[in-house]
DNA sequence: TATTGTTATACTCTATAACTATA
DNA sequence: TATAGTTATAGAGTATAACAATA
């Protein structure tokens, strides 16, 4: 019955910049997981991807740290990939504990068409902006970014990312 | 062994839009969480006691519409926050189906020390940024949203975060 | 003994569906 | 019969911890 307070002074509100952030930040990843399940992908499993083209032949210790993943975490993800065929793994001779993981070649071309669906996808999200504007915006976040320690790369939703929709 | 493929041109790589968006929204969300957790409030229970705050007197229905939850869900949030004594239930004479939730004292007092978080939270996330930028980076941000359609003051996320770090 | 990788277990969270009460 | 609310169940996803193999 009686209206909401309008407390018209304060600048956080709902539509402050963390707020949207969170909101917008939300949408891009579910927008993204849509997108890449014709590849029959989810969003950890593309970033995995992703990271093993980028560089080759690493542990899966290694790739569990650079992506800020749990190593059991890892091992069912790679597990998934090695059955598809997209990733293979090898024996380093020289520390037979560890496994070298590198790209089949069909892994490299759903990375290639990873790629495009990213560009889409990228181009749908930013449809609101003209070319400068997307530029200036780029600078802004990447500012953000880099001041709250963000590595490149990694985001904390590998964490918590759904498979269905 | 051998380098990463460098791949100079394409625009989106890492550090493109969408991907800083889902990389700072997962960040701000989590911050945040961690920020409210001293108030004993996970990011739902305080979405749902702002949304009260904002509307009070709502039934459960028109809460969970208005915040894209599903109803059970939405009557457990509730019932922690009836039972912490932050809102109350009553029941509507005018259909006794429904219930017109409300914050109590303790209530109104808890969205108070909530809203001071959020303004430290805002300040935190945008630290980085001079006054002027802010605003800019603000009107860019509620570009998109507004292109993507996205409904001021309720984001996806309220549907997956965590309750402990 | 320290480290890589793996397996097994438990826990949190969310959605689906069935149920009650009021209209 | 339709709708508000509730309860019960099940499923997905993740982390914790125990285990095996190599160094």
């Amino acid at each position: 019955m009686t209206a909401p307070p309008t407390d018209n002074q304060r600048p956080p509100r709902d539509g402050g910049v963390a707020f949207l952030l969170a909101q917008l930040g939300a949408h891009a990843a579910a927008a993204f997981a849509e997108r890449i399940r014709p590849l029959e992908l989810t969003p950890p499993q593309a970033g995995v991807l992703r990271r093993v083209g980028q560089v080759p032949g690493q542990s899966q210790r290694g790739l569990a740290d650079a992506l800020g993943m749990h190593p059991p975490r890892l091992v069912a993800l790679i597990d998934e990939l090695e059955d598809r065929g997209l990733v293979t793994r090898a024996r380093d001779p020289d520390d037979r504990r560890n496994y070298a993981i590198s790209l089949t070649d069909e892994g490299g071309r759903t990375l290639a068409e990873l790629a495009r669906v990213a560009r889409d996808h990228e181009v749908a999200i930013t449809a609101a902006l003209e070319g400068d504007e997307r530029a200036q915006l780029l600078v802004l976040l990447r500012r953000l970014a880099e001041e709250q320690n963000l590595p490149p790369g990694v985001h904390p939703g590998f964490r918590r990312m759904g498979r269905r929709g």
